[in-house]
RNA sequence: GGCCCUAUCGUCUAUUGGUUAGGACGCUGCCCUUUCAAGGCGGAAAGCGGGGUUCGACUCCCCGUAGGGCCA
């Protein structure tokens, strides 16, 4: 690596939610960061007034900070280059700009979009590279201040050298791009207003930043910031060019994709975990170079080396995340578990926290649900954090989504449940036999006192009968059924045990009722 | 339209000139099992095409082709 010290920065436009495609970008720089001892920095690239809002540089820090990608330096996190807003900078892009103008390295062009137009079409009609006609490049620094002086519209562009630009990409190699094919680009509106390429070289030479770890779709900006870096007498930072994240049609994710989820904050609203997250989009794109499959962040730091990054697009796979997910959730600690589940079953409606706090706001993981008391919203019944537990645990290895939790342990909460009667019925056995069935069932129960009630004891006193039945399921099925109203669900004698004597007992006569 | 990037199972990937081309997700068969999961053991599934270089190319080079990105 470089002597100077590692620097690396992401620079996310306030314009809309943080895109997952951005995240890895940021977990990248990151890793590269913390891998080589070096600076993390935000800084908010805010220069389009009209579309950046607070609220969205709000989701985006929100986003890293879910992700646990905490940065070194930025917008409220002060560091000795900032501000780092780019709309508090505006006097900085000035000083630069003022001086690209001095020494006539830029231009001030009045030319109208039409006129622009039609000479990209005649270009196009020749096949040649749709370049500015450098028309204003002849205008005098006094007939430009007359025309500025009269109102004319005009912007400022750069009088780009006629040459081949080569850079060394830390992925790609040697890149070589002719200046000629892209002409002289508009880099400012005014003095004040540098577009996204000036302000970009100038703020990453300001902030001392040592590389540049961006999305490939800026790889055609790169010769266009190093050629401005040296009009401005600056040494450019190290370029990697990361591999795009791509949709099932192979095209670059776009923030309303229908496919998969675009949002950050979606994956945390679907329940997601940011560990699961995380691990996913580290291995779109990167690989450890062996089998494993499974890493935490700070794995990753110690693991993470740019020589294992991909060059190629990586199509997002749903599926393997919620596999992973799935994972996580297996192997996270059941309290954990539970608190990270409780904004969701509150959300759905099912429960509602007690004599809690209402800031105990639905979705914030970092709060702590383990101290409040809640109620089922439909019987008023209480249930501790250790009861949400306990039904939770039966369901641990089955979740996927911490939002799947409500559909799964809603018959804890539910007064009747509402199944059809059919669905008590057994593959090899006809509705009649339902009725001895449900009656043997519950004469078993009866037998089993308060004391006794746990899964262990319910299933020794249950399984002696179905085993002497032949077919286990002529009882278990009815019994599970019964008691959970669903095709699939956890076992009958841990929903037995979790449900309570009173109301296992209450189901199967509620079962008895519907035939 | 111009410029640039990329190319191994459906998807994420290993392979850095010599492998029966390996793993994971998904799919699928079996086992376990009252259901659904989880778990265990199997299976199907890949080097874009054509030229070179080389004793030998998935691997290096060139040309196509395809996909993608940026600009307009």
């Amino acid at each position: 690596m470089s002597e100077s010290p590692v620097r690396v920065r992401m620079a996310p436009s306030p314009t809309g939610p943080f895109h997952i495609g951005s995240a890895r970008t940021a977990l990248f720089n990151y890793l590269f960061a913390k891998r080589y001892q070096g600076k993390f920095i935000v800084r908010i690239e805010d220069t389009d007034l009209e579309r950046s809002k607070p609220e969205w540089e709000e989701n985006i820090k929100e986003s890293l900070n879910w992700l646990g990608l905490n940065y070194d330096e930025g917008p409220d996190k002060a560091g000795e280059f900032g501000p780092y807003r780019q709309s508090e900078r505006k006097a900085i892009y000035k000083k630069y700009l003022a001086r690209l103008i001095e020494t006539k390295q830029a231009y001030y062009c009045f030319c109208s979009a039409e006129e622009l137009e039609a000479h990209r079409q005649y270009l196009v009609s020749q096949g040649l590279p749709q370049v500015y006609s450098e028309k204003c490049q002849s205008l005098s620094p006094v007939e430009a201040e007359k025309k500025r002086a009269e109102g004319e519209r005009c912007v400022i562009r750069f009088r780009a050298p006629k040459k081949d630009v080569a850079f060394e990409d830390l992925l790609r190699g040697k890149i070589k791009y002719d200046t000629a094919t892209f002409g002289d680009m508009v880099i400012a509106k005014d003095l004040e207003t540098p577009l996204y390429n000036l302000a970009c070289v100038i703020d990453d030479f300001e902030m001392k930043i040592s590389h540049i770890l961006r999305g490939e779709e800026h790889l055609s900006n790169t010769p266009k910031q190093i050629l401005l870096a040296w009009a401005l007498g600056i040494q450019p930072p190290q370029f990697l060019h990361l591999p795009l994240i791509l949709n099932q049609q192979r095209a670059k994710l776009s923030k309303r994709d229908p496919s998969i989820a675009a949002k950050v904050s979606d994956y945390k609203e679907q329940g997601y975990l940011p560990e699961a997250v995380v691990n996913f989009i580290a291995l779109l794109g990167w690989n450890p170079g062996d089998d494993r499959e499974f890493f935490s962040l700070s794995e990753l730091v110690n693991e993470f080396s740019i020589e294992r990054l991909q060059t190629s697009g990586a199509v997002f796979n749903v599926q393997k995340l919620d596999w992973l997910n799935g994972f996580y959730i297996r192997k996270m600690p059941l309290a954990e578990l539970t608190n990270r589940c409780v904004p969701f079953l509150i959300q759905s409606g099912l429960i509602a926290p007690l004599w809690g706090k209402a800031e105990a706001a639905p979705l914030v993981y970092s709060s702590d649900f383990t101290v409040l008391e809640y109620e089922a919203v439909e019987t008023k019944e209480k249930y501790k954090f250790s009861d949400l537990a306990r039904m939770i645990a039966l369901y641990q290895e089955r979740l996927k989504k911490l939002i799947e939790i409500s559909e799964l342990i809603d018959l804890f909460f539910q007064k009747e449940l509402n199944y059809p009667t059919e669905l008590l019925v057994w593959k090899k056995m006809e509705r009649g036999e339902l009725s001895p069935v449900l009656n043997q069932l519950e004469t078993l129960l009866l037998r089993i006192q308060e004391g006794d009630w746990i899964k262990e004891k319910l299933e020794k006193a249950i399984m002696v009968e179905a085993e002497k039945i032949g077919d286990r399921g002529r009882l278990l099925w009815p019994l599970r059924v019964a008691l959970s109203g669903k095709t699939a669900s956890a076992g009958p004698f841990e929903i037995a045990e979790v449900l309570g004597r009173r109301k296992t007992i209450q189901r199967i006569k509620e079962a008895q009722k519907k035939l």
